[in-house]
RNA sequence: GGGCGAUUAGCUCAGUGGUAGAGCGCUUCGUUGACAUCGAAGAGGUCAGAAGUUCGAUACUUCUAUCGCCCACCA
């Protein structure tokens, strides 16, 4: 047999084959585990839900990387006999999605979305998607990802629907999702709302100017932003400044560059009194900071810039103009009167929206938040420290789950940033002024809101044209795959997973909210194990992107060197919650490795024979061998089980290529090439018992050169067929 | 401003309270029979710096330096 081996392992031909091969033969799916008798009705269940990615993206290392580790862990509990269960899907990221079409209709047909009704717009998107998707579905399997397909699933379709509306529609009677306005993040380029966490902060230049509102008023403020001070309507100070007390609690009607601006002084102990001249001009509608203060202190929200980032007052240069262009006429007129009294650079962080790159424009909303911190009866809970009919909050039941340790992050030193995020959480802001996405239950008619999970009976009612936070949708991920709201079989058996694997920078995005969601809705922890990965950065270290150019294409790296090997340079050096690097060195270093576990099967499989019945007589090295490869099962399942995927890897590495195959394939040659009969039968099988071990530890690794040389192993009875279901 | 991580061979990184490790690269040699995508041997390190704990510290503690990351609207 092994005469029909070629010196090298082809994997291009092969590889497609063996995944479908496995593909058709059912195992990915947990119930035909069960079925074909491979394992028990009743085995333990390991399940795993794979992060959905963008539906917009193609497969790039970092996406590659979480799929191989998902799957070391999936084939290593198949084998060990699990319930196993690694559920795929795509997410449908509302912003991006939206944001990637509306370009392509602009760069092709120079039209925007606004020329398009809704429903056509809609169309684009879904057509767009679809195409996407398979290609997506392709590039999964081409890592070899063990997948479950039968139950692929999507953020935005029916089923998923349905959760959503159902979520939602609970948490509105529940009083936890409320409409209201409040000052929130506006992406002027996106033309709609953003959550806090998906700001991001960029250092820059600026000026500060301080001055007065005018000659008349006794205090001088400093800003960056002069033109908002039109919306000011007080002064902050801080309460034991002695400088200002007299002033605290006096009103002060002024003209401000044409506009008449009524200030009240107040104090709040946020005030830093040594920043610029310790006075803070509050401007309630386009500040955060100084809308918490006004909202203290009772003080009027006054909106001045709109929606597209234009001046809604002022006069002459300074209305309807952009904030840009209000900014240097403000200046102008603060010139002019001769208020201005210093001008310095300073350093700024700047808040940038995540998705456009647009400077964020806070502005007052009517927008739909999640109350992170109000009261509620939960009805039902598995959760250490949360008894069922007890008051509690969602923030609580965030804090409570990784506190209690119902959920272990790992690396241990997330939880402390984990903890801080959440201890300065404010509300969720899951309204989003787009139109590809989930659309928001809710009904108008008149002075009439109707929330249901189907629309209301009656003429003239009309649904919010707001869809929702594309992580709302993923927060339901665990279970909103399971079949949820339905009480199904799956969900019963497969939720809490096991184990979450995603990278570190969606831990606020999209870990956190699982819990809140699945605290709230299920009461128990969605997950066991949270297993964060880090960032594939390329040989410089830098993140690898588009604009830099430096993409590894891992397609391109299967192409050229085989799936097992780039899948054992993306485990090598990835602790957990550490970026990883990759390079084609690398992985040409890897693929020697498969070259090399294909050659030292192909001589075992060679100098096996059959035929020879005489009874081994094993020597002391034999017996020495064979009891380091019982240490070694051992090591290796301690650390897959202990998440140390790399280290496994190499110490397979290694074991097999200068343990195996340098010194006892070596040291064994003297006795397969004599002529005693029962050496060499000791030989032969110490080798064979040897490689089969080895094969099966691999086989999470390197699943695609280990299935094919298993094919050709000779196998007992009770061995499976498969390597994929050996027992390990 | 607050927090976290890193610093070990030329490069990329493991690791441990008791003689410093791997891969790649480099040098020399070998190999026509599993594999040149190979094998053997070798050069190469004050384990960032300082102090402390200890019989003994690369590892534990503290401080310092440099780099990186996360959080935060000093207006």
């Amino acid at each position: 047999m092994g005469s029909e081996m070629n010196s090298r392992f082809d994997f291009k031909t092969l590889e497609p084959k063996i995944y479908e091969k496995w593909e058709k033969s059912g195992f990915f799916n947990p119930d035909n585990l069960v079925k074909k008798g491979i394992i028990k009705k009743d085995a333990k269940p390991f399940s795993i839900m794979l992060p959905p990615p963008n539906v917009t993206g193609i497969l790039h290392m970092g996406s590659a990387l979480m799929l191989v580790i998902e799957d070391i862990m999936i084939r290593f509990q198949r084998m060990r006999g699990r319930k196993t269960l690694w559920l795929p899907g795509t997410d449908h990221a509302a912003i991006a999605t939206e944001a990637k079409v509306a370009k392509h209709l602009w760069d092709k047909e120079h039209k925007s979305k606004h020329d398009l009704d809704r429903e056509s717009f809609l169309k684009r998107i879904d057509q767009f998607v679809e195409e996407n998707r398979n290609t997506m579905l392709v590039q999964m399997r081409a890592i070899g990802a063990s997948l479950d397909w039968s139950r692929l699933a999507f953020t935005l379709d029916e089923a998923r629907n349905l959760a959503v509306r159902t979520a939602f529609k609970r948490m509105y009677d529940d009083g936890l999702i409320y409409r209201g306005t409040r000052v929130v993040n506006w992406d002027p380029r996106g033309h709609t709302t953003v959550s806090d966490d998906e700001v991001e902060h960029e250092e820059r230049e600026a000026i500060l100017y301080t001055f007065r509102y005018s000659k008349d008023f006794p205090i001088s403020i400093a800003t960056t932003r002069p033109e908002t001070k039109l919306g000011d309507t007080a002064v902050a100070v801080h309460p034991d400044d002695t400088r200002y007390k007299k002033y605290v609690g006096r009103t002060y009607e002024i003209s401000f560059a044409g506009e008449p601006l009524t200030i009240k002084v107040v104090s709040d102990r946020k005030i830093d009194p040594k920043f610029g001249t310790g006075a803070l001009g509050v401007t309630p509608a386009h500040s955060m900071i100084d809308a918490e203060i006004a909202e203290k202190n009772n003080i009027p929200i006054k909106q001045v810039i709109d929606e597209q980032a234009r001046m809604l007052v002022g006069g002459d240069g300074i209305k309807g103009e952009k904030v840009a262009v209000a900014r240097e006429a403000v200046l102008g007129w603060i010139r002019k009167d001769n208020l201005l009294e210093k001008e310095e650079k300073i350093s700024q962080n700047i808040s940038v929206s995540q998705r456009t790159g647009a400077v964020i424009e806070p502005l007052p909303k009517l927008q739909w938040f999640i109350d992170v911190n109000k009261n509620f009866n939960v009805e039902h809970s598995t959760l250490k420290g949360i008894r069922a009919n007890q008051k509690t909050t969602l923030k609580k039941i965030m804090q409570t789950a990784v506190r209690s340790k119902d959920i272990e992050i790992l690396p241990h030193r997330f939880n402390k940033i984990y903890f801080h995020w959440i201890d300065n959480l404010r509300d969720w802001c899951i309204s989003r002024q787009l139109w590809y996405g989930h659309q928001i239950p809710v009904w108008y008619r008149g002075d009439d809101v109707y929330c249901g999970v189907t629309p209301p009976k009656g003429p003239g009612w009309k649904q919010d044209p707001d869809v929702l936070d594309t992580w709302f949708s993923a927060a339901l991920w665990t279970f909103s795959t399971l079949g949820w709201p339905k009480k199904t079989k799956d969900l019963e058996t497969f939720h809490p997973t096991d184990v979450l694997e995603t990278g570190y920078d969606i831990i606020f995005f999209w870990v956190a909210r699982m819990i809140l969601m699945s605290g709230y809705l299920l009461g128990e922890v969605p997950f066991r194990t949270v297993y964060l990965h880090g960032i594939v950065r390329d040989e410089q270290r830098r993140k690898i992107s588009k604009s830099l150019g430096n993409n590894i294409d891992p397609l391109d790296m299967i192409e050229l060197y085989g799936t097992d090997a780039v899948r054992m340079s993306l485990i090598a050096g990835t602790m957990p919650g550490g970026d990883s690097k990759i390079s084609e060195d690398k992985i040409r270093g890897y693929r020697n490795f498969t070259t090399k576990i294909w050659n030292a099967s192909r001589f075992v499989l060679m100098n096996y024979d059959e035929e020879l019945k005489a009874k081994p007589s094993y020597t002391k090295s034999d017996k020495a061998h064979l009891a380091q490869l019982e240490r070694l099962k051992k090591k290796i399942t301690a650390d897959l089980e202990d998440f140390k995927f790399h280290q496994a890897g190499e110490t397979l590495y290694h074991y097999f290529w200068h343990t195996f195959a340098d010194k006892i394939i070596e040291d064994s040659k003297k006795r397969l090439y004599g002529d005693n009969p029962a050496e060499k039968r000791a030989a032969q099988e110490t080798l064979m018992t040897i490689l089969k071990e080895c094969l099966k530890m691999l086989h999470p690794f390197t699943p695609f050169v280990t299935e094919e040389v298993w094919q050709m192993v000779p196998k007992s009875k009770s061995e499976q067929r498969m390597i994929m279901v050996e027992k390990w």
